[in-house]
DNA sequence: TTAATATTTCAACATTTATTAAATTGTTCA
DNA sequence: TGAACAATTTAATAAATGTTGAAATATTAA
């Protein structure tokens, strides 16, 4: 369990792959970002952080990939729908993409 | 710093989701896995801890990306092409992981 | 019930990625 | 030199992903 010799099984492996894949992507991380600060938020809000060029099109389809992998839960409230973060545990990531920013 | 509200900048993500990229596959992670127990090795040995169905052409062209994203650095010796983890605070990544496998 | 708003779904297309086999390069050794 | 070995490169193809605009769905308000 300790960083030199990962314990971690073929499954484990798997659904390890498919959440990453699931945020190795700009716009995916940008999203982790702003909902690590601001959660939950709806589709239309979190777009407008993401900045111009965003559309809302994307940004549900993306939404809907990290919901589906599990990274993001989702509630619906009235017209809107609120996106937060499935597992806090997981933004460590960016403390490792911050001390790895070089490699 | 903190994992609520990582600092990253837009080029920093885009870094980020490259490396994420180049990772974000069973077998990737499984090498990453191997040489973090035993580096470095060579790229037939490493295939052979992958296990049966593993090609080495395979093989080079992961080994490539994971080198061409810095995820990697290789040596040859001889014949062989020793290949090495760069950063191994990468490996946090695995941690991450585990922490967040039910997610 | 109609209109307005928020989000999702659909469909099309371009781009990227993964896999495999075959050809190629480079190294060692007889 | 040439046979054997290690690894990379090339090429072909299949599969997944990203992007966009239009259409569809659901909710609320008029």
């Amino acid at each position: 369990m300790n960083a030199t010799t990962p314990d971690i099984t073929r499954d484990q492996m798997e659904h390890a792959a498919k959440v990453l894949k699931a945020i190795a992507h700009p716009v995916k991380l940008e999203i982790l970002k702003i909902l690590a600060a601001a959660e939950p938020m709806d589709v239309t809000t979190l777009c407008g952080h993401v900045g111009m060029g965003c559309q809302i099109s994307m940004m549900s389809h993306h939404l809907a990939k990290m919901k589906d992998n599990g990274v993001l839960t989702s509630e619906k409230q009235g017209k809107q729908v609120f996106y937060s973060i499935a597992n806090r545990n997981l933004l460590n990531i960016f403390n490792c993409i911050e001390n790895c920013g070089d490699a």
